[in-house]
DNA sequence: GCAAAGCTTGATCATTTGGTCAATGTTGTT
DNA sequence: AACAACATTGACCAAATGATCAAGCTTTGC
């Protein structure tokens, strides 16, 4: 392959709406399905260039040419895992001030984010990594959609510590605590594990880990929950 | 090569003592170091397998086959760089109790991670992405030397606990969330800064980070500072 | 001044790996 | 049945990349 055509093709691309590869048959759209879930496991573990296409496949049960007659490139695949994962990553932050009082607003979200971080932690890995990469395809999503969303949360939580139902704190801060605290138990599972011998699948070791992300957040001996 | 030699080399290796390469001259030593730095950079933007040795020894100003004449294979490099990030990295934890009341010493030590997450954010992201391959090397380390601190320092919380000298929790999330909020600064500092338009090396945003971690592990509204 | 030890490099290998392609199989539709 | 669209694969390619090596260059110690 001419180099400049790779580099044409390497070009970064912007996460965009649709562009769905291939599949109409059903047995394709669960070939897809798979694949993005192997894909997702094996990207969040060794990152982009780590991952080998082929063990990829081999994890979805395909063979490497099968898999790249879904996914043309190594990129649109990683594109592809990376959109998907970004959906279910912001819905919940969207989502998060519906109703209810400012405490279980933050508690269902801080819960969520819980339950996602035990439920998905290569989702989490795989953001984290993305991030810590310098956030190469992300960045336009971080600097448009997200930083609205966070724009409009930090208005809201002004709101509730100026009329004295939430500690008063910066406002960011609070909010890059939140992720902090939650996804540090996806993403550095194996050190938790590894020091205290427990997991978030453990129902105690979750709770605890709750509490603690609760008072930390909402300050001092909620004795709720 | 033959496929057998190569599998002997790579190996899992453990993080043992000395080891150190080559160099007896001076100018060995400063090329060392800057391999040691070049490589830092690279690992911990781009992963063990995404790193080309060629890169880092472009970085440290230095030919392919010279930087090799240092470091026999990029793995040894690796290990080298983790073993020196590892250093700096457990050396404030051990230090933390050593004098002063319960509050000066967590504020100093949520201090310190937090400028060196200042400072050095490159290892801090080195050692996550370690931990989120599942720390195939420095997984040792973890259950040793590590877990010995860390439940040295458990116990030292609970004393303090039952003292009330500060908030009653458990010791193993306290710990995990001074980690997590400190890191957080170094390892999503391009999130951070895409939505806030801030970085630690601004003072102001340093101070309110350093409070709002403090208020979120030795609970609300601590006037000192 | 000179040998020995340490350092540097251009050229070159061997392997890995993302990606292609032609040929073949399978499924669904009329 | 037969045609078309979709799916699958073995064989293969070209580029990237970790590693080697012989040959030359510097520094150090005596």
């Amino acid at each position: 392959m001419p180099a400049a055509a790779k580099a044409m093709r390497r070009k970064r691309r912007e996460i965009s709406p649709a562009k769905r590869q291939r599949a109409t048959t059903q047995a394709g759209e669960a070939n897809i399905e798979r694949i993005l879930d192997a894909a997702l496991s094996v990207f969040s573990r060794e990152g982009f260039s780590g991952a080998r296409v082929d063990a990829i496949a081999n994890l979805a049960r395909l063979s490497k040419p099968n898999l790249l007659y879904y996914f043309r490139t190594k990129e649109d695949l990683y594109l592809a895992v990376l959109r998907r994962m970004l959906d279910t990553w912001l819905a919940p932050f969207d989502r998060m001030d519906i109703g209810d009082d400012p405490h279980s607003a933050l508690q269902n979200y801080i819960t969520m984010k819980l339950m996602h971080a035990r439920d998905f932690p290569e989702a989490s890995r795989l953001f984290a990594m993305e991030i810590m990469r310098g956030a190469p395809i992300i960045e336009s999503v971080l600097a448009g959609e997200l930083k609205e969303m966070v724009d409009r949360k930090v208005v809201v939580l002004r709101r509730w510590m100026a009329a004295g139902l939430i500690p008063k704190r910066d406002p960011h801060h609070l909010i890059f605590m939140i992720w902090a605290t939650t996804q540090h138990y996806a993403d550095f599972s194996k050190q938790i594990e590894t020091l205290t011998g427990r997991t978030l699948a453990d129902p105690a070791f979750f709770a605890s880990a709750r509490r603690s992300v609760f008072s930390a957040v909402l300050g001092e001996a909620k004795k709720a929950d």
